[in-house]
DNA sequence: TATATTTTTATAACGTGATATAGTTTCCGC
DNA sequence: GCGGAAACTATATCACGTTATAAAAATATA
């Protein structure tokens, strides 16, 4: 299937995403560099470059690597589909609470301003699908107002997320709180697009994120008021 | 009161940020390195490390130096609080509109991983405060649900905020569709605190925001959906 | 096996943000 | 005015991401 050309250039390129991922783990954001990165995979500075393109390419690929996706989600049978999302995004996050270190490298690189294609390697149609699986069928079930545009909803709470992990990348949020900030920015966002039924399941989460993230770490002093002009 | 050596520094900070602010009108993104900064400037290339620290403080102090603030938003007296807050953010996001090639470049410094203390200069007390009192004054006309917890809930508004400011910056978000995602994410989190009544106001807005994203410029192809795993 | 093609290697180079050092100018307090 | 501190200048340097170049190695094709 694979000519032999091909195979020593995925072999080499899986070398390499196991080099970047064992620096990370070793020495943090400091210890990679692209040198370091060619050296303990054993190839040249320039290859890398050949076959990812740029070191903000590696990490993606890295982040690939790492995550199987959609397998998880089987046995949510029974909850209601709001309460579902909410669960779905709370595994999400379980992830790089499990191993902070790695991921804010990761989110690091990958967030800094990046282009259309490595984007989509990220948030890839596969896992639109999901979520906009998830979001339908709770229009379905009436919980969303009439004429919700579940992909502008989506992405709304897309954005939401992303901030959540920005801020969390730049030390802005404790580790701990990242499963309520990104839940209260989840469980707002919905319940501002939810109908009366969907409300009804929605405001005891909003309060219940509220508290947590009031008995959390103390909020930072800083203020985060955006600017205005 | 000021002494001459201070005011001397005053005014080389001032040519750095008249000189950044030049240098990115006529060269974009591309032409501003530090050291092109300080030949601008007439200034040794230390100096702008000696007067603001690195060069996103310097960026940073473009940002600031540009906007004034607070004292435009006297006349919107008649107007309920949940639409004067809409009508600051529109407020805020017109600016980037008229100078989106300016800002962009501001931007994208800035969202980069900046460090508390830079972060501060953006996000003030001054600025806090102002949002702080349009929720208050909301929550005080009954408009968002008992027991909601303003300061929370502007630091989601602002999450959202800032990362349409992101999504803008690397190109996901066009800047004719700035509006209407960001006021369709501020409107949504609005609506997820709003008690009834405060609902009866921000439904309308959300459809209209919707609407408006919906005939803008043609959605990209690209999934929106944060990844799971 | 011999030739052609693709890919990697080794190495140098460029421009970047940032830091360090030594010398020079500027200003404040006395 | 004069001594000393503070700031800036000039310059060298560092590590970084990235690109370019030529030579060597690996593989495909005949």
């Amino acid at each position: 299937m694979e000519s032999k050309r091909e195979a020593a250039k995925s072999e080499r390129r899986q070398r390499i995403i196991v080099a970047a991922r064992e620096l990370i783990r070793e020495t943090g954001d400091a210890g990679l560099s692209m040198r370091a990165l060619a050296a303990r995979a054993g190839v040249s500075l320039a290859t890398p470059y050949n076959l990812f393109g740029s070191k903000r390419a590696v990490l993606l690929a890295v982040l690939e690597d790492i995550k199987g996706f959609g397998h998880r989600f089987a046995s949510y049978g029974t909850l209601n589909p709001l309460d579902k999302l909410l669960r779905a995004a709370e595994l999400a996050i379980s992830y790089y609470e499990k191993d902070p270190v790695f991921y804010r490298v990761l989110w690091t690189s990958v967030l800094a301003a990046a282009g259309a294609e490595e984007r989509d390697a990220i948030f890839n149609p596969k896992r639109q699908a999901f979520w906009i699986r998830l979001l339908d069928e709770a229009s379905a079930a009436g919980l969303l107002m009439e004429g919700i545009d579940t992909n502008l909803l989506l992405r709304s709470l897309d954005y939401s997320f992303r901030s959540v992990m920005l801020h969390w990348v730049i030390g802005e949020i404790e580790v701990e709180n990242l499963q309520a900030a990104a839940g209260l920015g989840y469980a707002l966002a919905l319940r501002g697009a939810a109908s009366a039924e969907g409300q009804a399941l929605l405001t005891e989460r909003v309060f219940a994120f509220q508290r947590a993230l009031s008995e959390g770490t103390a909020p930072k002093k800083g203020a985060v008021a955006e600017e205005v002009s």
